[in-house]
DNA sequence: CTGAAAGCGCTTACAG
DNA sequence: CTGAAAGCGCTTACAG
């Protein structure tokens, strides 16, 4: 050992990997929307890959990282070539595509987490917020301040499985309290600026009345508010509104952005713990991690 | 051929990595100040790794991305164990503290690269803004506006040779507009909003007489942004500000932060770019990048 | 130009 | 419990 540590030893990790057939390597894997320019990824998933990389390096894991289009041939590329032991799978984007994908990846025989929606035929292997809770708990927060006509920004369809669970827990907090969902109130959003200030514009120029706004992202709601400030309209004063996973920028807009908190850092760790779990052949469950609302000042009612 | 793709066959990367000596893989080494909390990394250091991810998978590397503190011991982790054919080291921090690892690097004849100051003795292996010409452009144009007390904020010590070159350029301004630099208008402030907040607070409660601010980084000219709103003072007709990096916080706060925009994606490609020469043992030339102001709103006389 | 052999540096399974 | 041997799956250098 002495020796070793004077000649500076080092064990070879290819030599290594190939014999004992482990790469102690995660691929992280970050599915950008074909629509967003090259230089903006997601805050939200950036702040993700910064929780997994400490998760993966705690456990002594080392981290690929890779940014992909959902449509790309990823699928062979990282454990099939014992690249990396398992992988984990990020990002937004339309999850009716994934199906094929990820019926390759289990016929190969691979290990992999997926961050967002809960799915069924997958479970242990998907990990993700309580959207319903989340778009629960923002929709209460409108009504506790008295607010009534409430839109609703962000694709609700079967191909948004995180979007959607939102939508339903929008549209159950505002059953529980006798209102009718108004279907002319609701806009599909993609998780971008420019779909949240289109949405707005959409929604005014489309004579809708309404005196608050839930949204599915806070980019959205940043686009959103962006909207209806160049409307005329005043946030809170006019109009509330409330994002969703409290991206750095939510805390810099004037007014500061209420909006339902992602624990990124408890998100990361259980992606990494799960994703050695199922290397290790341990049987592990899917789970939700419950957000909660930070309230800053665009729904008035509450001080900053 | 067709067999192989029958059967889904891949080379495996460990076996072909001990026979060829060589990983394909690049790791990137992300140092974050020990000062700031888990979560929030530098985000101009997050827009440099998307698009040395890109630059990676353009040339066909994986990417190895690892957050450390400058004082662990990471130099042998890496290319000596045949993990990576080479590095990429970026962050802040004492770069003094970086003397005795390059040096360790060297020893063992690994190939990296590192973002920032340009080191003598590291000729080919650092790549930069050139912070001088960004310095003297936001003085600049702090002085075409009318301003002529600036203050200065950033750490210009030796031990920060990036924040000290954007001093110089600062200074040169100054001198070059017949203005002697006033020491008592210049506070240290490492990279941080809290640092930003506070180098305000003593400049304006030690009585200090000044029209605007040239910071080091967006982060410190946000939270110098929030001081002197607190305090009482307008931005920008009582004081002006221009940030540096153009992360995007920078477009959010308001009023929008007149700042130095570094090209990452430039950077990031460039880097990458170098390091697959070195690896190739090509010589490589040191280069400087040059940024840009982008006027916004903080400094006033221009329109957004 | 083609094809078989050597060997990269480990870890593990096995013989003693 | 200890130590020597086998072999992981490639790529390269070499023989034919």
């Amino acid at each position: 050992m002495e020796v070793a540590r004077e000649l500076n030893y080092r064990v070879d990790k290819n030599a290594a990997g190939l014999r004992s057939r482990h790469s102690n390597t995660i691929a992280l894997l970050l599915f950008e929307d074909s629509s967003t320019d090259e230089s903006q990824i997601n805050p939200f998933f950036l702040s993700m890959l910064g929780s997994i990389a400490r998760a993966a390096a705690a456990s002594d894991y080392d981290l690929l990282v890779s940014f992909q289009q959902l449509s790309n041939n990823w699928q062979g590329r990282y454990e099939a070539s014992n690249r990396a032991d398992g992988i984990i799978l990020l990002g937004y984007g339309d999850y009716l595509n994934y199906g094929e994908k990820l019926r390759a990846l289990d016929e190969g025989g691979a290990h992999y987490m997926i961050w967002g929606p809960t799915i069924e035929q997958h479970d242990g292997r998907s990990l993700g917020c309580d959207n319903v809770s989340g778009g629960r708990q923002s929709t209460e927060h409108l009504l506790s301040l008295g607010r009534k006509r409430i839109a609703f920004l962000g694709d609700n369809s079967p191909g948004f499985p995180e979007f959607r669970a939102r939508y339903f827990g929008y549209e159950a907090a505002l059953k529980t309290a006798g209102i009718e969902p108004d279907p002319s109130l609701q806009r599909d959003a993609e998780n971008s600026e420019n779909a949240g200030y289109i949405a707005v514009q959409s929604l005014v120029l489309g004579g809708a009345d309404f005196d608050a706004i839930v949204t599915c992202s806070d980019l959205i709601a940043i686009g959103a508010l962006r909207a209806l400030q160049e409307l005329g309209k005043h946030v809170p004063e006019d109009v509330s509104l409330v994002g969703f996973d409290d991206i750095p920028a939510a805390s810099y807009v004037n007014p500061g952005l209420t909006t339902i908190r992602q624990d990124t850092l408890r998100a990361g760790a259980m992606l990494v713990d799960n994703l050695i779990g199922l290397i290790h052949e341990r049987s592990v469950a899917s789970a939700l991690i419950e957000p909660r609302l930070v309230v800053r000042r665009s729904c008035g009612g509450h001080p900053r």
